[in-house]
DNA sequence: AACAATCTCAACCGCAACCGT
DNA sequence: GACGGTTGCGGTTGAGATTGT
């Protein structure tokens, strides 16, 4: 393995090591130590270049090196190193015992960066995209915000025209989108408070019954009630007399988006409890840092599941990432309910552009 | 089994910083 | 301060390994 010798000037070897040569090196430093790297190889009886033996030594022979997986605390180091340091890997593997830069800094080519661009995050700044993140951003802006005001309206029809006429996206999903701030006239509604225990509950009131009369949205509820009560929330349009599928057609399901999720700024994401990261909600577009911990392998809050039919208009969606009690209770409550309507959208967004989310991504 | 595509990682290259003169 | 040699760093390469078809 290995880069191939580009040229052999000075008779000088170059190329991977034998072991020979190897032990050699190892023979020589352990006797006469390092340092003079440009006298060591000659010292040695190596036909290599001071620069190609130091390299070796501090790369591969060192005998505090250590080899094999990164750990789950080492990726988490190294993450929160270089959101700080950028890619300064001597300094990065400096706070690693045992790593070295070059390690390091093929670990996080090879796994780390893929990782974070599937997830929407910009690697260099450690934010999310932009490009990514325009859609939900402006709509999280509209939620909180100034839902009525012309400008963020304008911003929103601008962005679903640009994301419609791209292609890339499920025209479903910008209809879910744009159902989160537009009612099917095109009043304004806040975003249904959810609660996954709960199914009726989803329902837009406002909208409910500005257009739909109440024996249709009672039996609707009561098709519902038999969903989702195991943590999974699933609308199938099949399951829906005619009558109520128009109705549904206006449901968001809940689906907690364990992405992104803030941290103070004194408040370190290694201590940051799993409970809280597979809860915690979307966070607003000006934040410049995310946790660790949103970007690391961990089971217990990696979205496990995530189907939606492309073919219909079913909306299916396993949570069972979200399946404790204490995670539950965290989505009850309305302030979040707005973020949650965005963190479905994300996720929906995850699910059709699976080479930017890919969930599978961070399930070992 | 054969081939192609993708991934991994040791090693190279060029440059900048450092140091001694 | 200028110069030359040395060291260290970060980006990149490409052979071999692995995975997919």
């Amino acid at each position: 393995m290995g880069r191939a010798p580009c040229c052999d000037k000075n008779g000088l070897k170059k190329g991977p090591w034998t072991p020979e040569e190897d032990q050699k090196l190892v023979d020589y430093i352990q006797q006469n130590g390092y340092g003079n790297w440009r006298t060591l190889p000659k010292n040695a009886g190596l036909q290599r270049c001071g620069k190609s033996c130091r390299l070796r030594w501090t790369n591969y022979l060192r005998p505090d090196i250590k080899r094999g997986r990164f750990s789950f605390e080492e990726e988490e180091t190294i993450i929160q190193l270089h959101s700080i340091l950028g890619n300064k890997w001597s300094a990065i593997a400096a706070r690693l015992p045992g790593r070295t830069d070059n390690e390091i800094k093929n670990y996080w080519n090879t796994h780390i960066r893929k990782r974070l661009l599937r997830m929407g995050i910009d690697p260099v700044t450690h934010s999310p995209r932009l490009d990514l993140l325009d859609l939900s951003s402006i709509l999280t802006s509209n939620l909180y915000n100034n839902p009525g005001s012309d400008s963020h309206m304008a911003n929103i029809s601008r962005l679903l025209a640009m994301h419609s006429s791209s292609g890339s996206i499920n025209p479903e999903l910008l209809r879910i989108a744009t159902s989160l701030v537009h009612d099917p006239v095109g009043n304004y509604y806040a975003p249904a408070q959810l609660d996954p225990l709960d199914p009726t509950r989803m329902i837009p009131d406002q909208v409910l019954t500005q257009h739909h009369s109440l024996s249709q949205i009672q039996a609707l509820q009561q098709q519902m009630a038999g969903y989702g009560s195991t943590g999974q929330v699933h609308i199938a349009e099949s399951n829906l007399s005619d009558d109520h599928r128009d109705i549904a057609q206006d449901y968001v399901p809940m689906m907690p988006f364990n992405g992104f999720y803030n941290h103070g700024s004194e408040q370190s994401a290694l201590t940051m409890p799993a409970e809280q990261s597979s809860s915690a909600a979307f966070r607003p577009p000006n934040a410049q840092n995310f946790s660790m911990n949103s970007v690391m392998s961990t089971p217990s809050s990696s979205p496990t599941h995530f189907k939606k039919s492309h073919s219909s208009s079913n909306v299916y969606i396993n949570s069972s990432c979200t399946s404790t009690e204490d995670e539950r209770d965290n989505h009850t409550t309305s302030n979040s309910a707005a973020a949650d309507n965005c963190s479905n959208l994300m996720m929906m967004m995850k699910f059709e552009m699976p080479e930017i989310f890919d969930v599978s991504e961070f399930i070992y």
